[in-house]
DNA sequence: GTGGTCTAGACCACG
DNA sequence: GTGGTCTAGACCACG
């Protein structure tokens, strides 16, 4: 199931906001490996956005290889989560995430060590949420 | 002092990068309450771009505050920097920013070990990178 | 420089034969790396066709890491081609394209040896042609 | 005999699967001149697949003169399969593919023997997973 | 002037 | 009905 709103006066562009926020679901075993996505249609219909947006961000996913399109079918959560990324690039990509962390903590003033705690909470707090779900 | 350089491919504007690091070199006590910032045509010739990215980059801090201009003599940090944060926001904005690395770091299959170390190098890689350190 | 020209009754998209004719002017060298390429507007006007289809195909090799986006200046060869892919993506995309092959030779009654020389004589060729290129 | 698996998720469209695959029994003598194939109904049940794609297969086959239809009695292999590709024909197709593999194969980072024994492996697998191999 | 995003609408291949 | 491609045209951020 996909049920989100997008924030139309954020700087993040729409595709972007549905990528990520299939990302997270299928994450927290929201949408489970192999299950059908919303056909394109259906989710621009639901969120009032154009059709063609909400190709765009299902293309992304699937060159990423979250998702799988099989042809005049539908497009689904991909059976195993492909590993498309070099170990150098998905450390770039995880460095790039962290650098955001980086940059809000320090203009926040917030140290290393609340840093990290926040992060472990978190973590935890997600795992707990997913128990039984796809992933240990 | 202000000394940074810029990642002209990275997907932050350039305009952007230099209100982050003007922020974080006030909130690190690198630039002093009231010191004079450089003038925008020098810093734009030392970082080889248009003299009017940098007035676009102090614009904004100034707007928010961070900065003052004084006609005809330059542009200062601000006397006082008022405090735009609310601890609730604060957390809030740390939370977003650690959230999207909790979700990059499951999909490309990092463990919180990994994730907290690469966390720890880069905070102390860019320690070092800003050497000076420390707030009076 | 970019100089070719799309084959319309071909069941291969556009923006897909733009993308193949950029690979191949990078790995002939025929695009330097750091190179600029032209504005997608310009290359749409030249080409005849909509200059979202020239930014899908930019966009895909930007992905990729071939090319490269500086915001407000253009779209640039990638200073060095990034590895994103991992060891089995990379495999798996060179057993991609070697199944075309296979299949095209069982069609056409290919033996191994002769698709083999085949494969060597062309391999021996793109060397010679692009003999002082950015490539040993 | 008919025997193989679809790839669902691939890029090739299932009926091109299936014609390739027919197109190939046929050239290495799998299936006989004049020998029978398997009703489209059978055939699809066991493919798990729609009627209607098995159908269109088989038109297009019949269309390029490699099986025949008789009326209220099957589908055929035609009795004398038309040489459909001149010699410069096949020697240019096998090219094209060769090339494409060359392309990737640089922007991958291959080597040629690498790519050679990828080629090796793959044409012996295929050798294998369709034993009765030759052709009389 | 440059690329990035989005809409509206069309047509097509596939199953 | 499903996704994939393309056009025409608009608006925006950036430099």
């Amino acid at each position: 199931m996909l049920a989100f709103s997008l924030v139309p006066t954020s700087d993040v562009p729409i595709y972007r906001q549905i990528v990520q926020h299939i990302r997270r679901a299928v994450a927290q075993g929201k949408l489970q490996l192999g299950e059908q996505l919303p056909p394109g249609r259906t989710l621009a219909e639901e969120l009032v956005i154009n059709p063609n947006t909400v190709a765009r961000a299902y293309q992304e996913l699937i060159r990423d290889g979250v998702l799988e399109s099989r042809s005049g079918v539908g497009v689904f959560v991909a059976a195993r989560v492909r590993q498309v990324f070099s170990q150098a690039e998905r450390d770039r990509r995880l460095a790039h995430a962290i650098e955001q962390v980086l940059y809000e903590a320090l203009l926040l003033d917030f140290s290393l060590p609340e840093v990290r705690s926040a992060l472990e909470e978190q973590w935890k707090t997600h795992q707990t949420q997913t128990q039984a779900g796809g992933r240990k």
